[in-house]
DNA sequence: GGTGCCGGGCC
DNA sequence: GGCCCGGCACC
């Protein structure tokens, strides 16, 4: 049965297919990954936190990006380069110093393996105002004792401030949610993977970047829609899709793409539509839209039924 | 108005 | 259980 759907144009699908595949590959082997230049800017923000991703896959010799916190004592060595200059900014003052914190904080972005939902999405970094430097730590201490060590030449292991670090850092509010809810929908991630998607370092340093990319909607962009167009069209992929499944049982998520306003109101009540505990629609085609009345014996049992489908879920 | 699917009925 | 459909919410 699946085979026999190849209903679209072929050109396009082509394309798609390609793209699909290219990204798949980037996904399941950080090995196939090499420095080659000349691809689209999309491959190159996905190569950017492969790079990042393969860094931190070998976790056992790199301590910085590992959220495995037991391999402090093992001395980092240097990652490979990225072509994101803003997050090679970030990598870099990360790798300079303050393991303890980088470590700390990516474990608490790492923390859950599952970004679905988040119970505070909220989470206050530091941010270092200093002239050229982009540094951003989880904690108040340890961007002081950043500031101390680095821009102001004090000694590192005293811990002796005269409160002139306040100066030079300013606190931010760094959205978890729209994090990884562009990061769920970038990584072509299967169901059964269990590990987390380790893309943080470079969504925290773009993510504002990210965050825009994302919300335009996908089929009006021309070229480097690839990445947004694979989860948005279900029909070719077939019932096999594995861009981005729930299982059946599962509630459904709101497929909110909105950025999150900032003046969070003081409460919940976030994406709920009605009082009613109605899902609401996903965007996925159905068996009926996608085979039509006509061959509504291709569709799905639980299509037929007028139940939840099961083929094409959200 | 088309669509997805919950709730409920029938077998 | 399987199967069907009324009716409602969403688009």
């Amino acid at each position: 049965m699946p085979s026999s759907r190849t209903r679209r144009p072929s050109g396009h699908a082509d394309k798609e297919v390609m793209a699909a595949t290219v990204l798949t590959t980037l996904s399941t082997s950080p090995l196939v990954l090499n420095p080659s230049s000349g691809i689209s800017g999309v491959e190159l923000a996905a190569k950017g936190w492969k790079e990042s991703l393969s860094a931190s896959y070998s976790s056992s010799t790199s301590g910085n990006w590992s959220w495995d916190t037991s391999d402090q004592s093992v001395p980092s060595t240097p990652s490979p380069p990225l072509t994101n200059d803003a997050c090679k900014n970030f990598l870099l003052s990360s790798q300079n110093d303050d393991n303890i914190e980088e470590t700390e904080s990516t474990h608490f972005l790492f923390e859950d393996p599952i970004p679905r939902k988040r119970k505070n999405s909220m989470k206050v970094m530091f941010k270092c105002l200093w002239k050229n430097c982009e540094k951003v730590l989880s904690t108040s201490s340890g961007i002081q004792r950043h500031i101390r060590t680095v821009h102001l030449g004090r000694n590192g292991d005293s811990d002796y401030s005269d409160g002139e670090e306040d100066f030079y850092y300013s606190e931010i509010e760094v959205n978890m949610d729209t994090l990884s809810e562009g990061l769920s929908n970038l990584t072509p991630t299967s169901p059964t993977t269990s590990g987390p998607p380790p893309v943080f370092p470079v969504l925290i340093c773009d993510a504002s970047r990210f965050e825009r990319t994302h919300v335009i909607t996908p089929l009006s962009q021309s070229a480097p829609s690839a990445l947004c167009h694979i989860h948005t069209d279900h029909a070719y992929q077939g019932p096999m899709t594995q861009i981005r499944t729930v299982s059946i049982g599962e509630k459904r998520q709101p497929v909110n793409n909105t950025p999150v306003s900032k003046t969070h109101t003081s409460g919940s009540s976030t994406a709920k539509p009605s009082n009613g505990s109605r899902k609401p629609r996903g965007e996925a085609k159905k068996c009926r839209k996608v085979y039509g009345m006509e061959k509504r014996d291709l569709w799905c049992t639980a299509c037929r039924w007028k139940k939840a489908c099961q083929r094409f879920t959200d």
